[in-house]
DNA sequence: GTTTTACGAATGGTCTGACCATTATAATAA
DNA sequence: TTATTATAATGGTCAGACCATTCGTAAAAC
């Protein structure tokens, strides 16, 4: 197949037009050469000044589009501008690669188990009065759905939720709380097929969460931590056996992918 | 400026036709109905398919590739396949994310922290004997470099890295292991910057990085996180400090942004 | 004078059709 | 058999036209 004598080398990447058009303006922007804000010439001039068709031109917006570095307005005060890069990106490429099953969902509980850990421990030192007033109050509506038994499940879960979206607030670190609200969004679906919503369920549940919320109260940030990763791994171990005993494979039948 | 009756409603976005391509093919892809492997129709026949010229196909493609969810070849036996979804774009957006300046560093390096720690902590979990044999080598390497003082500090700081690297792989965990490296490839040129390359400043790092390998080979996690958090904490603060002290930013001459 | 309406210019969005470049395979020649 | 060459399939690029949206402004209506 190949000269006996050649290593392996790479492939050189056939580089493809439009592509040196998003780096020249992807490198402009990291060097900050164009600002947040900053307007780019409308695309027919553009062209002239990259020289190529337009079609090329757009092909290349459009990834810098998706890249989240550009925005384009339709119409006469539009055109394209620069943007602030935001969470987006990070979130669809996230999304997509534990949508797309590329990675296994044991990593991605131990993940979240280790960021649950974190914002709680990061919460328990920086909770302010305020912030504590609402936990409890999360904590109080969580103990009279429990108290109201298993036809709250659904309002359970949520309180649930949101206690652990406010401690992520809290813990005032960006990336640890989307990493949380991104994983949790996209396990969310798992919970109906694997989580049996008794009553022990939430008791245990609301045990966790209580005493999670106590810690933090008191200021106890590794003992937040170990309440957090523990309700995180009780779920993880639960989805696991689960995921074990039923493996069920069907496969569409593939006419049109349409 | 607007309807006093009116609540924050949330302008219609204006769907573009090559929009409602890349959906359709991502849906198809995340639900399966697509898998990696399969070869889509060629352009001029998914033209038609959709509907849509082959412009705004291309544009759609554009964006998918860049997703991700295919891949595109040249030449007969080319086409267009759809690609097993990998980490490029999560690596990608988050490097963008923090190239761009969208995140405070302080928020960076504590996740760093945090997420070093459970690297230490899982690999002191897992090493096997020989994985505990190739962390030794680094540790011997490492302290030779040491003792010949600071001349070896660039070698010095890539045994450093080795060992992180090292570790990362052991923890079995993709995620931790990418989002270390992600962090510390593109936080990398600030060591140059903030860290000064004094003979105390490699002991102390030695220390931490022999501390860290010994709690790994005696399999004893939370000290081995222990250890690495401080290891990291030090490096963020000696960089935080380093940046309050010189406050420069010097803007470029805005020509063309070319 | 004030408000409403209608127009027109600027800009991105889409379409059509052609031609170029790359690659694998089949046909041909040595 | 082996090397060379043509051929066809496929993506990559180009050119030019027209459509759609938006906003400012001038005209018209009140």
């Amino acid at each position: 197949m190949s000269d006996k004598t050649a290593p392996d080398f790479q492939r050189v990447k056939k580089s493809r037009i439009f592509q040196n058009v998003v780096d020249q303006i992807r490198d402009a922007i990291l060097e900050r050469r164009l600002n947040p804000g900053d307007m780019l010439p409308p695309e027919r001039e553009l062209r002239e000044t990259f020289n190529v068709s337009r079609g090329t031109l757009r092909e290349a917006l459009r990834v810098l589009e998706h890249m989240g570095l550009i925005e384009i307005k339709l119409g006469t005060g539009g055109g394209i501008s620069v943007k602030q890069a935001g969470m987006e990106q990070l979130i669809e490429s996230f999304t997509l690669l534990i949508r797309s099953g590329a990675l296994p969902v044991s990593e991605i509980g131990e993940f979240r188990e280790g960021i649950e850990g974190k914002i709680a421990f990061l919460a328990a030192e920086r909770a302010s009065t305020e912030d504590i007033g609402n936990l409890e109050d999360l904590i109080v509506r969580a103990h009279s759905l429990k108290e109201k038994g298993v036809l709250e499940w659904e309002n359970f879960l949520n309180v649930d939720q949101e206690i652990h979206k406010k401690l992520a607030k809290i813990s005032r670190n960006s990336l640890y709380s989307y990493s949380a609200r991104i994983i949790h969004d996209n396990i969310r679906k798992y919970y109906d097929k694997y989580l049996d919503n008794t009553l022990e369920r939430m008791e245990e549940n609301f045990q966790d969460l209580s005493d999670m919320v106590d810690a933090v109260k008191n200021h106890l940030p590794e003992e937040a931590a170990l309440f957090a990763e523990n309700h995180v791994r009780r779920f993880n171990i639960r989805m696991r056996n689960k995921s074990l005993e039923g493996k069920n494979n069907p496969a569409q039948p593939d006419g049109s992918f349409l």
